[in-house]
DNA sequence: TTGAAAGCGTTACCAT
DNA sequence: ATGGTAACGCTTTCAA
């Protein structure tokens, strides 16, 4: 069943039924109906390997992410289906490719052998050599996060920096003095991943201004980890009374380790951080936080880069993003500490992912 | 760049170039070793369309489901992450189709337009019209979730009923005699959603066996709908002492509800239920519950599908999947009540989604 | 061991 | 308003 069969059964030629299909040249009101109606009857759908090797485009997006392992964080998963949905009304179809550098197979076949017309990249390296090797190619992409040059790129971003000092200033306001950051794992921190480390700068120099005494951590990206982490931060420093967290999945385990250390949240302990909202609400208390708004994000980067796929020439567009902190339950006052603060137990050692 | 090209700087002819690539017909290892250089050089890749045109394989898969609204629930992600990094050990690509029906563009697209070779079809309903379709077409496809009558179809699924029957059966045998089923939303089980039935009906059958007081609710799925449903939960009957899931993002509400009504688990109050083992270890106390092998069934659906892309007459292949109750700690022995129960208060009514 | 050429199913240019 | 035909870049059969 393809186009030849469709022009033969309605009496006129390829071309014809090409263009009644594409609207890119003026058919015969009569015509067009004739050749509907066989296409209606046959099931016809133009194929799209054809379709793409004749015009150049395949109406696909890829999505470009590093391979989790084990698993997906949340916020992942806020991007992905974002951008699949926002991509669906502009009738794009979304490939998704799980690579975390340009050697990736995966990331080779999909820019490579042109498999689609353009690509949005998650989790960007402060240097991030997918960034580099598309730039080079002025292959039309936009990223999800800034590298450390964002100039002349397409981005929509988030403003980690200012985050995490809100986060801290938060705290400071309610006059807690010693503070922890629980960050994404020491490995993706190593990376050079933005996140982490704009989210440590932010953190860091906040921290100084308002003369807190802070100690910061990684963590690895699952609930285990978050509790490990906060067993460590206790044992640290007993007289912690709040923490920072960059590190979305480890909230859970973080809640449990307080938890489990007496510590009631936010009466002896305030929690806070950088967390998508959907997540923020499933923990209780409900979490005070700077809400990731990975929806939207996921939506104006495919927004972006329909504008660039349809302009080529467009000077580069972007957005940083600053949300403001969602003032929910798990922040208060500073106390005087926790009355009978339980003796600390020396953590265990795999923090880190 | 193509292969012409290629072939021209190689000094041979295109087939040639060809097969030393794809290794379908002897060369000589002095041509292709020329050829090699030439390509490294060059840094050619061939044109996916064009190869996927000629041969008839697009080397990508489709993986199907419904559009979201406006979040994805946690096994959703684990099932979309194992899929694709599945797919990529194959050299598969995986392309997204957010489609709940049939006639979704997006299905359409996929499977008309030939952009993939087989599909991976999530979110299964008891009668689910792309499954007679794809059926009714033989188009290379295998399930995760079963329909009312998977035979000949290539699945993998878990068997809710079982499941559902376990969690009842743990909470009988733990003493428990009034317990309240959290299903999926009303809007999924009224379109059929095979977990959302099977469970009901394990539910419900393993109940009556065991002489239980049971209430069944629908829920959305998310932590707010959670929070009003266990609310109504104790509204009906403040002597509830247990719950089973099936709802994971409903999880999160459900224990903040417990918790405001002064419940504790699991000594006031037992909850289990059918739940990725990743998010079941989230909350606190850790969920004891069947966990669904997200993963797993992932893997094995990519495994199935390649099988059936080499082999298109094998005959037609499924695992069904029962995995045992994880014991954690969110129950135990039913007590006698907690001692000063709190007045109920009416719950609000939006407790689907 | 290699080359030539015929498809694969579209699109889009050049005619009329 | 429509038809004919040359691309698009590859694979694969047929010949040598």
């Amino acid at each position: 069943m393809n186009i030849g069969e469709i022009a033969k059964r309605a009496g006129v030629s390829r071309s014809t039924v090409s263009y009644a299909l594409s609207g890119k040249r003026a058919v015969s009101d009569h015509t067009r109906e004739k050749i509907q109606r066989v296409i209606d009857e046959l099931g016809y759908r133009p194929n799209a390997s054809a379709r793409a090797l004749a015009n150049g485009r395949t109406n696909t997006i890829g999505l470009v992410f590093p391979p989790a392992g084990d698993h997906y964080t949340g916020m992942q998963l806020d991007f992905i289906g974002s951008v699949v949905e926002a991509g669906a009304t502009y009738d794009y179809d979304v490939l998704l490719s799980p690579s975390g550098v340009d050697s990736d197979r995966s990331f080779q076949r999909l820019l490579g052998e042109r498999r689609v017309d353009g690509a949005i990249l998650m989790e960007i390296r402060l240097q991030d050599d997918r960034v580099d090797h598309l730039l080079a190619e002025n292959f039309p992409a936009v990223c999800i996060g800034r590298t450390a040059r964002p100039e002349g790129d397409w981005w929509v971003g988030l403003d980690h920096t200012a985050l995490a000092a809100a986060c801290v200033h938060h705290l400071a306001d309610l006059g807690h003095r010693r503070v922890a950051l629980v960050n994404r794992p020491e490995r993706l921190l190593r990376a050079g991943y933005e996140s982490a480390h704009r989210g440590l700068e932010g953190f860091t120099k906040a921290a100084a201004e308002r003369g807190l005494t802070v100690r910061t951590y990684t963590c690895g990206d699952d609930a285990p980890s978050g509790q490990a982490c906060l067993e460590r931060i206790l044992y640290d420093d007993p007289a912690t009374t709040a923490l920072v967290t960059l590190n979305e999945a480890a909230l859970g385990g973080l809640y449990r380790g307080l938890s489990h250390a007496g510590r009631h949240v936010p009466r002896d302990f305030s929690v806070t951080g950088v967390v998508a909202a959907r997540w923020a609400e499933t923990v209780t208390p409900q979490l005070t936080a700077a809400d990731m708004p990975a929806a939207q994000m996921g939506r104006l980067a495919v927004e972006l880069l329909v504008e660039r796929l349809d302009h080529p020439d467009a000077p580069p567009r972007h957005h940083l993003l600053a949300p403001p902190i969602s003032l929910r339950a798990s922040t208060g006052p500073a106390g005087t500490g926790p009355a009978g603060s339980v003796a600390p137990t020396p953590p265990g050692s795999d923090l880190n992912a």
